[in-house]
DNA sequence: TGTACATCAGTGAACGCGCGTTCACTGATGTAC
DNA sequence: TGTACATCAGTGAACGCGCGTTCACTGATGTAC
């Protein structure tokens, strides 16, 4: 967040401007989906002139590249400061996950959501989804589970590039993976509506899902 | 299928026409996504000028809807294909469906993805979603695995309507569940290119999840 | 079999719209002496 | 403190574009007698 705030007036007044296109931005996203995104319609928003915006962001599509940088940089921040907690397990970073999801899911969409074909993320955010994998795999190295499949972590074993240099053995690779994989499942399912007028807390699933991967229940 | 060729010349001719409108359309979704849909881009391909759908569809909105139906359908057909088979059990299903996924990502996220804030899907596909449920309810009934978590069997004991008059215990209803939500968890971060850059084999991931749901190694 | 009529697929022009983006310009704010 | 200049936010007009959709019309295909 360095020079967030800026140093001159002006920069401080650019940053303020910036940050409030921003969220114009998310609330028409959350209103109508990332792909209705129009520049022009968040300056009439802003009671400013379609054009001014260009003072703000090179284009359309470098604003959507920041929101997308930013929302893998608060879900990353999340992560971090779930892990950083004082007893912190796959437990608390479930939590932090559903919380982070539920807060804002067209920012959920905009991580883990449909893919625009021939799209791509620029570099930063590989990294960033690597900061938050290294959050995870610190985490499942703490937790202990039942036996896993032994063939998964025996692939997972070989091809181990993913997990960095990360001290993990190859059954904390495997319970990081499955509790991404298996959040994922019903975070995503639940967000996109697949659990309405089944009746069930979409919740007490998660709840569930998570407590059988983070605390071993033999 | 009914009438699906047609009676008459006419009748067989409209359909055809009906049925190369979908393919384009289908094409046009793989290149740009859903949002990129546009009836002239697809009639212009087919040689065609641009009013001339609307002797074949309402609209745009008529079109894609027609278009989520037909991707219901079409994984409603590949499911209940595969719980047909002679010995099918939840493995079965569970490599149907990933094949159906990766046969077509994008008629996936239709079906599966972002959802569009606002759009309702129509009724029918409800219908059809729950002919999925059933089928896989069928699938785990046959299948035992190990205990699972006793307090999401109780809260879907007391929330079964979702599966309807569907003789399956809460065991089973769990184990469906469980299937759908994990395997979608892979299917959908796959999908979306998440695991790219990680090395390993995305299948293997899958197929340990499924052998973990559909093979009860105790 | 041949003629009169109805059906209907497809065209071309036109509508209004909102989009991203450029450009020359105005006017306010900050900086240098 | 006051003046001359530079910086820069924002405007308004304009560009070209593709979109969904309507409408009156043409011409081919099917139907009825």
């Amino acid at each position: 967040m360095a020079g967030k705030e800026g140093r001159t007036p002006r920069e401080r007044y650019r940053s303020q401007v910036r940050a409030e296109i921003k969220e114009r931005a998310w609330e028409q996203i959350a209103a109508s989906g990332a792909p209705g995104l129009s520049l022009n319609a968040i300056a009439k928003q802003m009671g400013m002139s379609g054009p001014a915006l260009y003072r703000y962001f090179a284009g359309r599509d470098d604003l959507i590249t920041e929101l997308i940088r930013d929302a893998y940089r608060s879900l990353a921040d999340a992560v971090r400061a779930a892990a950083a907690a004082p007893g912190a397990d796959l437990d608390g970073l479930g939590r932090a996950l559903r919380a982070w999801a539920l807060d804002d899911p067209q920012r959920y969409f905009l991580v883990y959501g449909t893919p625009v074909p021939g799209y791509h993320a620029p570099d930063d955010v590989t990294t960033i989804a690597r900061e938050i994998m290294a959050a995870l795999l610190d985490a499942a190295r703490l937790t202990e589970d039942r036996a896993g499949s032994p063939g998964l972590e025996a692939h997972l074993a070989q091809h181990r590039q993913w997990a960095g240099d990360h001290p993990a053995d190859p059954a904390a690779l495997r319970r990081a993976l499955s509790f991404w994989t298996r959040l994922h499942g019903v975070l995503s399912l639940e967000l996109a509506g697949h659990f309405t007028g089944m009746g069930f807390d979409p919740a007490v699933l998660y709840g569930a899902e998570l407590e059988h991967l983070a605390h071993a229940v033999p």
